[in-house]
DNA sequence: GAATCCACCC
DNA sequence: GAATCAGCGC
């Protein structure tokens, strides 16, 4: 995301307590974490999960990503915990959302940029579609692909730590050199992988791909009912023939 | 000037009784020229004189200056002669309308684009402010500044005829790559020489110079109206005298 | 926001 | 028209 002020994260991540900011901004809070409403959301759910800055880490660490893979395995590890239990719970949060103003559930993606533009660590949760008026330029979308690569996915970065310490070590770099160019790549597709040629173009096959899963998911919700209502029917008539 | 048509004047130039066009197209006609408003004015007046097809030129040779200047030297010569007188007619006509309009004249400049957008020789006859809404791209600013060489002055081509050969055989070939990169030199305001960095900014000086230009020559009108007024008054008080 | 680039349509 | 560039305020 972008603001004139980049480093907001830090001055959330540092307040004593979190619970005094508006609830146009605070999602919720733990002891660990706070998750906030992203400012300008790339899909139709956005959100961000902060770590808290408490020991042991101190801001310099939780900078970014690539400040915390340099901490001590186990604790920067221990932390991307903490954020992918808070994550989880928001993602829950978020689905219930989802059935509650759209009548079905969609995926939804945790990760984190591997040049983030605001400063502070900060964990996308988002929801599948990158449907959104705030969704202008072909760095916002790329951005987020899930398989363009500069998206980090949290299960990739813990998957980090088991690997081997080499790995480990050239992959926790997150090169600039090596994520930037990404946000230049051809838009696609993130679900059908087609090639679109403009931002307004892909926009509307964004749309045209969530209006289609939206049928069909909702069709899949109304047949789920059709089945259980069909299915208490049946009970309630094995009843009646019970009497 | 820019248009889905190209050779929107060549048509004109063809026509066997221009007057059929309409007056906003239609300034004025003559045997041999006519003279067009230009579609997107880049200054407060803005006007075009083009030559109408006739022996002993063919389309193929008035398409614009640099073929035209491939043609029989008088000939040439004679076509843009013609053309001039039409300008000076227009030019009077122009400066009529700038004091009725505006309370004073300023200056008018005529000549042509050294690489045209538009098909058929036309010369540009246009007042010296370059204030206009059209006027929106540095590539636009550029193509008229009177000093950056891409706009060629009517009295320049007609002085090549009377240079050395060579002379006139090197100018007159106009050569693209010598001509397109002027138009992206840096923005200078014609009349004091300041850069500018942006077209907005361009604009409002622009604006500036052309009120201040305004102030001054309006009252210089003025002091000639009181001049020759007192003149009057002191003529009628001899003419009492020689009562 | 402004300059530049590019692709579409004429 | 859309992608890119760049100056400027925070």
């Amino acid at each position: 995301m972008s603001s004139a002020n980049m480093t907001i994260f830090r001055a959330y991540a540092q307040k004593s307590n979190p619970a005094s900011l508006p609830p146009s901004i605070l999602f919720s809070h733990s002891e660990t974490c706070l998750t906030v409403f992203d400012a300008f959301p790339k899909s139709i759910f956005h959100l961000l999960v902060i770590p808290r800055v408490r020991p042991p880490f101190n801001v310099y660490q939780l900078a970014n990503l690539r400040s915390l893979l340099k901490c001590e395995k186990n604790c920067a590890k221990e932390l991307l915990m903490g954020l992918s239990r808070e994550a989880n719970n928001v993602k829950k949060m978020i689905e219930s959302e989802m059935f509650k103003k759209y009548g079905f559930k969609w995926e939804i993606w945790m990760g984190f940029h591997a040049i983030p533009s605001m400063e502070h660590l900060h964990l996308h949760v988002l929801s599948a579609d990158l449907c959104s008026p705030r969704m202008k330029l072909k760095k916002h979308y790329n951005s987020f692909h899930p398989k363009c690569g500069f998206f980090i996915h949290l299960s990739d970065v813990l998957s980090w730590f088991d690997a081997d310490p080499s790995y480990y070590k050239t992959t926790s770099q997150l090169k600039k050199s090596e994520y930037e160019p990404l946000l230049k790549e051809d838009l696609s597709c993130w679900k059908c992988d087609r090639n679109l040629s403009n931002m307004p173009k892909l926009k509307s096959h964004l749309q045209e791909e969530f209006d289609k899963l939206s049928d069909q998911e909702k069709a899949k919700v109304e047949r789920e009912r059709k089945r259980s209502d069909d299915l208490a029917q049946t009970s309630s008539s094995q009843i009646s023939l019970n009497d």
